[in-house]
DNA sequence: CAATAGATTAGGTAAATACTTACAAAACTA
DNA sequence: TAGTTTTGTAAGTATTTACCTAATCTATTG
């Protein structure tokens, strides 16, 4: 008989901003103060959406799939053909790497794989975005001209450690960014298929 | 006129444990107190072999670049045909992965990229490495059977890329151990050369 | 309006942690 | 053996940090 609880409004408004936080930190390093700062609340307030750190970590691993499938669904709206796809994604990513603090997030939970709950999250995170990979390859070469005489869920493996080598040269800034992009391209074709250069 | 110190053996003896925890434990949740433990000393010892725990953590990180090649190198003390070089150290690491912690280091130094100096000691060692695969790769090719239309450095990229998602693979248990040593193998031919399966 | 339940504030706490200090014991050299 | 320097012990400290409590404010509804 009074206020309802906007309590689901108010964490996807912070989730985000969590994430960041935590993808520009690591989880160790992120303090709840600091969190409750950049979320322009108290810690308080932290605590009665999540019931502790780990929990907001937790979201953070979720969101951070979610919104990366969001942003390739967006890539593939306008349907494109089936050969494009791949291509559309590869060079999108070449590009735009870490641009969500992805691989951040991973790297700093592939610490705490001891703890249950961030490993189960991982692998959830890890086997979603395998899939969704294997789907695309899969399109790609069942419509014609990318050829390959690898089996599409490990051609989707060496993408995803593709784009995980890549985006540590990015951070590492051990390339230049237009030789990385075209490294990334020119890998992922051998990969997928097609010819190189 | 005294007791000569022995500080230089003592870090070479201390130096693998510290590895060891800082791989499991990564480089925040390892605690001076556990590093003590773990080394059977006090924690002033420590003290006075490093200034401080980074200097602990970048020691860590030379070190583990120093075994992995020490390793490859022994892989190769019989001076196999250069073909099968490339070859064995694949098998060898797609067997043996994260033997040595390699990847935890690795994984939890990213996450401390803003300080320069660990920033500097990640750079050197993915450029030492880099280096290394690449020679071996251009060894393997130039006498012979392995052919590739892949530059020798991309390739070298890729296959780093490979070698940590397969380690993510096994640290996350995504895949049975036969499956992924198969999966690396596979994919690693078809970025060096030769023909896949 | 008035009552009720949620939203926000501010301050606090117990534990953990990087690093220090003071001192005793042991070992090497002269 | 005496003198000097390294090695080891034990306790301490200032700070940080996850999380809590209690009180005040504010919006919604009968």
């Amino acid at each position: 008989m009074a206020r309802p609880s906007q309590t689901e409004e108010q964490s996807k408004k912070l989730l985000p901003i969590v994430c960041e936080v935590f993808s520009e930190l690591g989880y160790r390093r992120t303090t709840t103060a600091e969190l409750a700062n950049r979320c322009d609340v108290r810690e308080n307030i932290l605590y009665r959406l999540w019931p502790d750190k780990k929990a907001m970590f937790l979201a953070a691993i979720d969101d951070i799939f979610r919104s990366r499938a969001e942003v390739w669904s967006e890539i593939l709206a306008d349907r494109p053909a089936p050969e494009q796809a791949v291509e559309r994604i590869v060079k999108y990513e070449s590009q735009h790497q870490g641009e969500f603090g992805f691989y951040r997030i991973v790297f700093t939970a592939l610490t705490e794989t001891d703890d249950e709950d961030i490993r189960v999250a991982l692998v959830n995170m890890y086997k979603s975005f395998h899939q969704l990979v294997c789907s695309q390859v899969e399109a790609g070469r069942g419509s014609g001209d990318l050829e390959s005489d690898l089996p599409v869920e490990m051609a989707a493996w060496g993408l995803l450690g593709l784009a995980t080598i890549s985006n540590i040269i990015r951070e590492l800034k051990l390339l230049p960014p237009r030789q990385r992009e075209r490294m990334f391209a020119t890998v992922a074709k051998c990969l997928v298929g097609g010819e190189s250069s």
